[in-house]
DNA sequence: CGGACTTTGGCAAACGTTTGCCTAAACTGT
DNA sequence: ACAGTTTAGGCAAACGTTTGCCAAAGTCCG
């Protein structure tokens, strides 16, 4: 109270706390923490109302020294700039503050080697918990699963196999989008996906492609087109391109993510090609800002938001020593 | 409870790797920290072999707690689900590895009561230095200033004045917007905001208005409307429903966000308003997918991307004991 | 040979918590 | 009164680092 730095006030610690209470720093700490039986009921008051009065927090990096455990959760994912990604990361901080915890935020750009390298310097930030999203097989990662660290996978699974998911079942999203683009009477169909898809993206073509199957397509009639790259945007864009170079548009196209949508919605708004008049484009992801912007896109929702709560109840399963399990979430096409 | 590791191998400290190298661990210390010249070159080959074999990574809780210093930034935002706000965090994400930090991230939600709360368990964490994206005044954010804490605010400036900063010129930006209408001749113009608007929301407006009525258009003609809420999405929409209620569309329309924009577009769309024949709407942000699927809105960019580099050189700069500074972007108004 | 200085490295004290163990004193029951 | 138990709280050892200080031993120079 009384003595002041030049420039901000001494940080207060449990010593500053027990000198002016006159107990020992271990009195506090106890009552800190609500063992209020170790002291008597006087001593209890005033150590609280000056923890009040003084402002005091128990510092969290001494405190995980000592425990050997954090509040702290490392969320591993690639690409930040992707709005379902995005919405994950919300989903998941605001899960992880009801529950006490605070979230660290690594972009791995889908690189192995950054995966690997904040998987190390988390390790070394004695994080609680590990949420990867969209992981990819590295290194750090594998060593991880095999220490036995709590990790739960989101969207992708564990490309080793094994572990904590929090996803949707990507074959039947797939599936769903075929159904309703057949229900419509539209034959003439097509798919586009990059070059290099995660397995989210090839169960979800796969599921496409086997429905149209079972409904009686044979298996040249559904036109299939793909590009490389990284931004799905551009990765749309581009196999659009492929799919209709000297060929006319398809009726029905299924695009594997709502990205890869509006790389194909581009193209065919560059070429006078009228969505969904001419081409019903069928999304997965449900972008937030479709029912706003992009109307004419139907497209299989991903309940991103949910997303938040299920995966802390997996991690809070891990460190309770349950054994890893896999929750599928459910999806639901959308039609405006 | 139990936390059980089967096979986990104990981690490895100092202790750990001066045992083995039969040294003690301040040698170890040292050699690690590149403090070669205080040990023999045999020791410090033979150390760092060992380093590099146990796979030795300092625990950075005993070194934030030693060194009162962690490697830890805390970047408060409200609404992550915004693409703007989401924009900002990878780019400040990327900039901090660069320079050897990582990011905590803590969504807000614009409330007071949850900056104070992520303020003051951030300062717990002992985080070495704060990006607060659109602030709110409150408490603890004024406590912190007081204090000294590093801070730099983004997009927003400190609600109590001063504080270094990082965002673009706001007014200009609104500026620009009227001149772009004004050039193309549209005299019917109006604007719309949120009623409890940000400072950066009231200088975009502030500074469409004003520099039309330096333009020549008095008063009275520019209409103006306004709508509660949080969302920018449903705020433009509301908006834009009262504008046009009873009275035509304008000819141009200013929102001081895309996402306003988004809202009013869908209105227009949904009455049959076409855009941006029947009206031209300029936005603030230009969200990257408008060059896919919103390619009749006007927007000017604002270098988000560069937001980056430019937070971490201010934060650099703070910790270096130099004055906040404030450090305005260019923007530029993109027409499609 | 003796002082001065350098090299090499260890000791131990922090940083802020938590917690097992100890010790008095105050009770309790007989 | 006495043994046994509870109550109230302190001591000190961790957790993993960093770093000021000290000490041997070696080197240099006169």
């Amino acid at each position: 109270m009384n003595k002041q730095r030049p420039f901000g006030q001494e940080p207060v610690s449990l010593a500053t706390v027990a000198a002016q209470a006159g107990v020992s720093v271990a009195t506090v700490s106890r009552i800190v923490n609500g063992e209020t039986r170790r002291a008597s009921a006087e001593t209890v008051e005033r150590v609280q109302k000056l923890v009040a009065a003084l402002g005091y927090r128990p510092n969290r990096v001494g405190r995980t020294l000592r425990r050997r455990e954090s509040c702290i959760v490392a969320m591993l994912s690639p690409n930040l700039d992707n709005p379902a990604m995005a919405a994950i990361a919300a989903s998941v901080e605001a899960a992880l503050r009801s529950a006490g915890y605070v979230m660290i935020l690594c972009d791995t750009h889908d690189r192995a080697d950054l995966q690997d390298e904040y998987l190390h310097v988390m390790r070394s930030q004695v994080v609680q918990g590990y949420i990867v999203v969209n992981p990819v097989r590295s290194e750090a990662l594998s060593a991880s699963i095999a220490r036995g660290d709590p990790i739960v996978f989101v969207g992708r699974r564990n490309p080793d196999g094994g572990g904590a998911f929090v996803g949707i079942d990507n074959r039947r999203a797939g599936a769903d989008a075929a159904d309703h683009l057949w229900a419509r009477e539209i034959r003439d169909l097509a798919v586009i996906h990059p070059t290099q898809g995660s397995s989210a993206t090839r169960d979800r073509v796969h599921g496409f492609i086997t429905r149209l199957r079972e409904l009686g397509l044979s298996d040249g009639e559904v036109r299939q087109a793909e590009a490389p790259g990284l931004s799905h945007l551009e990765v749309g864009y581009a196999a659009a391109q492929r799919l209709v170079d000297g060929h006319p548009w398809p009726q029905g196209l299924f695009c594997p993510s709502d990205l890869m949508a509006y790389g194909a919605y581009r193209l065919a708004f560059e070429t006078g090609v009228r969505i969904p008049e001419d081409c019903r484009i069928v999304g997965v992801d449900d972008n937030k800002l479709n029912a706003w912007i992009a109307p004419w896109l139907t497209s299989v929702h991903i309940p991103y938001t949910d997303f938040g709560t299920e995966v802390v109840d997996q991690l809070q399963a891990l460190w309770d020593g349950e054994q890893p399990s896999e929750q599928l979430l459910p999806h639901k096409l959308i039609v405006r």
